[in-house]
RNA sequence: GGCGACAUAGCCAAGCGGUAAGGCGACGGUCUGCAAAACCGUUAUUCCCCGGUUCAAAUCCGGGUGUCGCCUCCA
C-alpha cells in the first residue's frame, strides 16, 4: 500500500517517500492580499488541505507553510486606487481569508508566513545569489541572472532559448536576459521600502517563496503545491533561486491543481469572470462548494456552473440522508461493541463487508494521486448499502445491528474528514427554542389531522412548512422533519 | 512559434491493456392517503476520428480534428 503522486517536474506518477521517516512537509503558495479569493483560488487553498488530511489519515505528520504575499504591485495599486492606505489594504484581506478558509473547512496550515516579516530572511538570500554570482544589481535593483542556472526551465519542460525568443514582457533594458527576473526592487515615492544593501526598495515576488519556505521548511522539503498557472515563471524562478543559492534540491514532488472554468475559460482576476467565494457561500452551503470542488480529480480542470453546484447539493445530500438515518437508529439502543465477524450471516455478514471493502476501495482510490472523485463514489456506494441494511425486512434493531451501523457511521466520519466534509447535520439545519417549539407543534396538529384522515389540512400545514424551509417526511414512525439550509430556502 | 492538458451516456465524472464505477437528471415499478425519503428496473454493444501493435485497447503507438491553458500579473 503507497501513495503514489504525480509529480509535474518528472511528468509522472511517482510513489511517495517522505524525505524524513513518517513526517510530511509542504509548501504552498497562499493568497496576495489586495482583494477577495475567487473559486479558482479556493481550489488551490483546499487541495494542499486535502493532500494534509488524507497524508494524516495515513499516519503521517505534516507540517503545512502556506505563506501571505502582503507586498506587492497589485496591493500598492489597490491602495492608490482606493485612497487607503497599504497596511490598510492587507489588513482588510488578509482577515477576509482567514475568514473564507474557515469557511471552506481548511484546516489551520502550521504557519501563515507573511513576506514583509521576513524581509531579512530575503535579503539574505539575495546577497548569497549575488556572492555566488548568480545574481547582479543595476542601480538600486537587483536582478537574477538565468543564464548562470543552466537547467532553467526544467520543471515546465521550456528551453531558455524559446523563452527569450518568445518574451513578450515590456524588456527592462537593464536586464542582461529578457527573461531574468527581478529579486529586489527598488521604491519610487510613496511605496512601502525596506532598507537593504541595494536600495530601499521590496523583494520581488518570487524570492519570497524561495526564502520562507526554506526557512520553515529547510532546504530540500517534500511537497510544493499551486495553481498550474504558477509552473510558469513562479515555480520554475523559485527552483532557480533556492537551488543556485542551496546548491541542493530544492522541493521533491510538486503538485499542480487545475483550473476552474467558465464556459470552457479559466476563471481569472485579469479576465474578469470569476466568482469570489464569499458570494458563493451565501447561496450555497460551504459543505456543498467543498463537494463540488473535489468530485473531479485535482488535476482536472472543472466548469463552474449553477447546475453543478446544484448537482452537488443534491448528491451531498443524499449522503446525509443516509447519514442521518443511521444517527436516527443509533439513539435507540445500545451496540454489542466490536462485533465477531466470523459470527456474523445473511445480512450483517454482507453489510459487513460492505463496509471493509469501502475502507479499502477509499484508501486505494485516494493512495492513488489523491483521486477524491472515487473516494465519493465510494461514500455513495455506502450509502447506498447501508440504506438497503436498514431497509431490509430482515432489519431489526439489535446490538449486532447496532454496532455495524456505528462502523458504518466511522467509516463516514473518517471519510467525510479526510475530504473535509461533514455528512452529519450541522447547526445550521436546526432551529432554536420557540421556532422548533413551534413546528413540533405544527406537525402535533398535522398527525392529529392525519388520523382524522383530513388530508387537506395535512398537506396544507406539509406545504406551509416547505415554503419556510422546512421538509416533513412521513415515516413508520411518524413524520420527521429537517431545514433545508441551501439556496432553495 | 515553443511547451502542455483535455476529448467517456442528456449533464457531471472514474477507469490508464482484460471486456464501461459513481452522482445528477429522465422513464417505469415498490412503499405512501398523496408526497418525500428509500429500494428495484431501464437509460454508453461503446469511450472525438483514422490507422497500427496485441489473443485482447476507452486504455499503448502513429496521424488527424476540436477545446483549453502556459510562455505577461494570475491559483
Amino acid at each position: 500500500m503507497t501513495i503514489r503522486i504525480y509529480n509535474t517536474m518528472t511528468r509522472q506518477k511517482e510513489v511517495f517517500e517522505p524525505i524524513e521517516d513518517g513526517k510530511v512537509k509542504i509548501y504552498s503558495c497562499g493568497p496576495t492580499v489586495y482583494d477577495y479569493f475567487h473559486l479558482g483560488n479556493a481550489r488551490a487553498f483546499i487541495v494542499p488541505d486535502l493532500i494534509r488530511r488524507y497524508l494524516e489519515f495515513r499516519g503521517y505528520e505534516v507540517t503545512w507553510v502556506q505563506n501571505l504575499t502582503d507586498v506587492d504591485d497589485k496591493i500598492i495599486k489597490r491602495a492608490t486606487d482606493e485612497g487607503i492606505s497599504f497596511e490598510e489594504v492587507v489588513s482588510c484581506y488578509s482577515k477576509a481569508f482567514f475568514e473564507d478558509i474557515k469557511k471552506l473547512g481548511i484546516k489551520q496550515a502550521t504557519v501563515y508566513p507573511r513576506a514583509t516579516e521576513h524581509i531579512s530572511n530575503i535579503i539574505d538570500l539575495i546577497e548569497t545569489l549575488v556572492s555566488k554570482g548568480f545574481a547582479y544589481v543595476v542601480g538600486g535593483d537587483v536582478f537574477f541572472d538565468v543564464s548562470k542556472f543552466p537547467s532553467y526551465g526544467k520543471l515546465s519542460n521550456q528551453d531558455i532559448g524559446q523563452l527569450s525568443a518568445g518574451a513578450r514582457v515590456d524588456v527592462d533594458e537593464r536586464k542582461r536576459n529578457p527573461i531574468d527576473f527581478a529579486l529586489w526592487k527598488s521604491a519610487k515615492p510613496g511605496e512601502p521600502r525596506w532598507q537593504s544593501p541595494w536600495s530601499q526598495g521590496r523583494p520581488g515576488w518570487h524570492i519570497e517563496c524561495s526564502a520562507m519556505s526554506m526557512t520553515y521548511l529547510g532546504e530540500t522539503f517534500d511537497i510544493h503545491t499551486g495553481g498550474q498557472d504558477l509552473i510558469f515563471p513562479h515555480h520554475e524562478n523559485e527552483i532557480a533561486q533556492s537551488e543556485a543559492a542551496t546548491g541542493k534540491p530544492f522541493v521533491k514532488y510538486w503538485i499542480h491543481n487545475g483550473y476552474i472554468n467558465i464556459d470552457g475559460e479559466k476563471m481569472s482576476k485579469s479576465l474578469g469572470n470569476f466568482f469570489a467565494l464569499r458570494q458563493i457561500v451565501e447561496e450555497y452551503p460551504p459543505n456543498v462548494v467543498r463537494l463540488f470542488l473535489v468530485s473531479s480529480h485535482y488535476r482536472s480542470p472543472i466548469n463552474f456552473s449553477d447546475e453543478e453546484l446544484n448537482k452537488a447539493e443534491r448528491s451531498l445530500d443524499r449522503l446525509k440522508n443516509s447519514v442521518r438515518a443511521i444517527n436516527e437508529i443509533l439513539v435507540k439502543g445500545d451496540e454489542v461493541g466490536k462485533v465477531d465477524e466470523d459470527k456474523l450471516d445473511g445480512i450483517d455478514s454482507n453489510f459487513n463487508h460492505k463496509i471493509v471493502e469501502a475502507r479499502e476501495r477509499f484508501i486505494n482510490g485516494m493512495d492513488d494521486d489523491f483521486n477524491t472523485a472515487i473516494a465519493i463514489s465510494v461514500l455513495h456506494d455506502l450509502a447506498k448499502e447501508v440504506n438497503i441494511f436498514i431497509n431490509s425486512p430482515e432489519f431489526q434493531i439489535n446490538p449486532i445491528k447496532l454496532s455495524l451501523l456505528r462502523n458504518a457511521m466511522e467509516a463516514f466520519e473518517d471519510f467525510g474528514e479526510v475530504l473535509g466534509i461533514s455528512l452529519i447535520e450541522g447547526d445550521s439545519t436546526k432551529l432554536e427554542g420557540k421556532e422548533e417549539e413551534l413546528v413540533e407543534l405544527l406537525l402535533r396538529l398535522r398527525d392529529d389531522a392525519r388520523k382524522k384522515k383530513d388530508w387537506s389540512m395535512a398537506d396544507a400545514i406539509r406545504n406551509g412548512l416547505k415554503e419556510i424551509g422546512i421538509i416533513v417526511e412521513d415515516t413508520p414512525q411518524g413524520a420527521r422533519w429537517k431545514q433545508l439550509n441551501g439556496k432553495e430556502r
